[in-house]
DNA sequence: CTTTTGGGCGCG
DNA sequence: AAAGCGCGCCCAAAAG
């Protein structure tokens, strides 16, 4: 295999240049190692380099672009690429994640070649007219310097180390193309239905406030509401969740509690879904940002299909496999909490996880000092909260006021306090791990994930600052590793699958959604949950991992 | 007028 | 002494 290196250029004349679906692809440069270049002003002539394209080591600068365009327009798959966009992100440790600017390849021309690039004809050109030579300069430019980029990148990659994290996310890439290009299809019968439930619930809850909360202005309004609520008579800091628990039955929290989650579903997911359905597809495709978060973890936008509600009733029923098809939903159960078992090598965790217990009921049943099934449903959601929240760092305030918004229970601090004493009791070699996990992250200003991932902390210039580095030292070793994971099964079920006509239509973390053809899914979901466990069994080598899949007309976890 | 900040809340 | 992690989106209010 050799390289080759690629860019596109499409018609942005009205306004979706991105858009695979309805932008023209316009050039196509090419360029071989020998620095030989070509620059295909007809697109169709393209059919000549389908074979070295899937078959080379493409390189370019944000090929998630060129990958969707390359299949949409051309039907070429890219397979095996090196993305000098994404490879800065890894070697930055995360620091150039998300909307982070300086990754850009104007930025990375300038700081590895000292060339300042001129950016001015980006956005000129037009499908159907002759390019002048200012273009033709511009166009084979943007294939010039890739070579040396990738060199001196390469180079990095070495020397931290990054080899396995640049394999990795290299292989992911064209998954995450297959997804955006997949989009997921919408019922707007389904929606139309929820629309209207949610209005009600919306209008009871919005008269019953301006009657009792009179002269209300606007309810949106924390600031006055706050002002209102403090002349009723209610002791409030603010009017978040944790502070309104502290009045659970009263009919105004109730009312404003409903109104508040009515006027999100409506404003952030109702309204604004059928927005997004694409006018040729007929589908929703998010932006997917492969390198999305500090962790590793990806991010998604317009829609951020990551924040679709799960406990609002049926919503997800919205989202719903085409006629003759089945939506597959693959997750990994309990993850993190494995992930922590396995970093911390804790022989409880590891037993737990082994013989098939809940360690939720476990860790109850040991904190209340009660037999494992004399544990009730509320005495095991609080261990859950302490379980978690002492992995993110919780304190014994958060936990006291966590126990009370999310299970309703009222400890004092002294209380939650003995409860966090005796989870580390408990678990000696988690609290031992988590420990030092947040001393050596502050001390280094930066944390690996098992499969050598960094996760690079910028300088913390206060107390305040450093508090949220240590917490973070706990956190990110498990998020930053749950994402590796998940990147090598998407890679890896992109292989088996796509040539295979299955759409990849979502991705929530510790999360994969397909949909196929009715007939297929049982073939489909064996291969997909195969994968997931053999990605996580990499790392988890102390206990099983375990990928739960459900087959549905619509997204689902069961 | 537009942009930024903060409260609030959806997800894992 | 501090007071749970990672994100994106909506609205209101402040800042430019």
């Amino acid at each position: 295999m050799s390289f080759l290196f690629i860019d596109i250029e499409t018609d942005n004349s009205e306004g979706f240049g991105l858009d695979p679906f309805r932008a023209k692809v316009v050039t196509i440069q090419i360029m071989a190692p020998t620095g030989n270049k070509i620059i295909l002003k007809d697109p169709k002539s393209l059919d000549l380099f389908k074979t070295k394209l899937e078959n080379n080591v493409v390189v370019g600068h944000n090929l998630k672009f060129e990958a969707k365009f390359l299949k949409y327009c051309f039907g070429i798959t890219l397979k095996t690429v090196y993305d000098t966009m994404l490879a800065e992100q890894v070697i930055s440790g995360g620091q150039l994640s998300g909307y982070a600017k300086g990754n850009s390849l104007k930025d990375l021309v300038l700081k590895y070649c000292g060339v300042n690039l001129d950016k001015t004809e980006q956005c000129s050109f037009k499908a159907g007219e002759e390019l002048s030579e200012n273009q033709i300069q511009y166009a084979l430019l943007d294939v010039e310097y890739l070579p040396e980029i990738m060199r001196q990148q390469q180079a990095k990659i070495k020397l931290l180390g990054l080899e396995n994290i640049i394999d990795i996310e290299m292989k992911a890439l064209p998954a995450i193309a297959w997804l955006e290009l997949s989009g997921i299809n919408v019922d707007l019968d389904k929606l139309g239905e929820i629309k209207t439930k949610v209005f009600a619930q919306k209008s009871e809850a919005e008269a019953f406030l301006i009657k009792e909360l009179a002269p209300i202005r606007n309810l949106n309004s924390s600031k006055e509401l706050l002002e209102v609520l403090k002349g009723k008579g209610f002791a409030l800091e603010n009017t978040g969740p944790k502070e309104l628990a502290k009045y659970p039955d009263n009919p105004i929290i109730q009312a404003l509690k409903s109104y508040r989650q009515a006027t999100k579903m409506l404003t952030s997911f109702v309204n604004t879904m059928p927005e997004f359905i694409h006018p040729i597809t007929k589908r929703v495709h998010s932006n997917f940002y492969q390198y999305g978060a500090l962790s590793g973890r990806l991010t998604s936008e317009k829609p951020n299909m990551q924040q679709q509600p799960s406990r609002f009733r049926d919503w997800r029923q919205i989202f719903k496999a085409a006629p003759g098809n089945k939506i597959v939903a693959a997750d990994y159960s309990q993850i993190e909490l494995r992930i922590v078992g396995q970093l911390a090598r804790d022989p409880k965790y590891i037993r737990a996880y082994t013989e098939g217990l809940d360690l939720h009921k476990e860790t109850a049943a040991q904190l209340f000092k009660i037999p494992v099934n004399q544990v009730t449903e509320q005495q095991r959601d609080m261990a859950k909260s302490i379980n978690f929240g002492l992995n993110y760092g919780m304190w014994a305030p958060g936990l006291k006021s966590k126990l009370k918004a999310d299970v309703g229970r009222d400890v004092t601090v002294k209380e939650a306090e003995k409860f966090i004493k005796d989870f580390q009791a408990l678990y000696p070699e988690v609290t031992k791990y988590l420990n030092t996990a947040s001393q050596k992250g502050l001390q280094r200003l930066e944390v690996k994930t098992l499969a050598g991932r960094i996760c690079k902390f910028p300088n913390p210039k206060d107390a305040q600052a450093q508090g949220s580095v240590k917490r973070e030292s706990k956190n990110l070793p498990v998020q930053g590793l749950c994402a590796d994971m998940l990147k090598i099964a998407m890679g890896n079920i992109f292989l088996a699958l796509e040539p295979r006509g299955v759409k990849f239509v979502n991705t929530v973390h510790d999360e994969v959604v397909f949909e196929c053809k009715a007939e297929d899914a049982e073939e489909i979901t064996a291969i997909i949950k195969s994968e997931m466990e053999k990605a996580g069994s990499k790392f988890l080598t102390l206990l099983p991992c375990v990928c739960k899949v459900t087959v549905a007309d619509f997204w689902k976890k069961d």
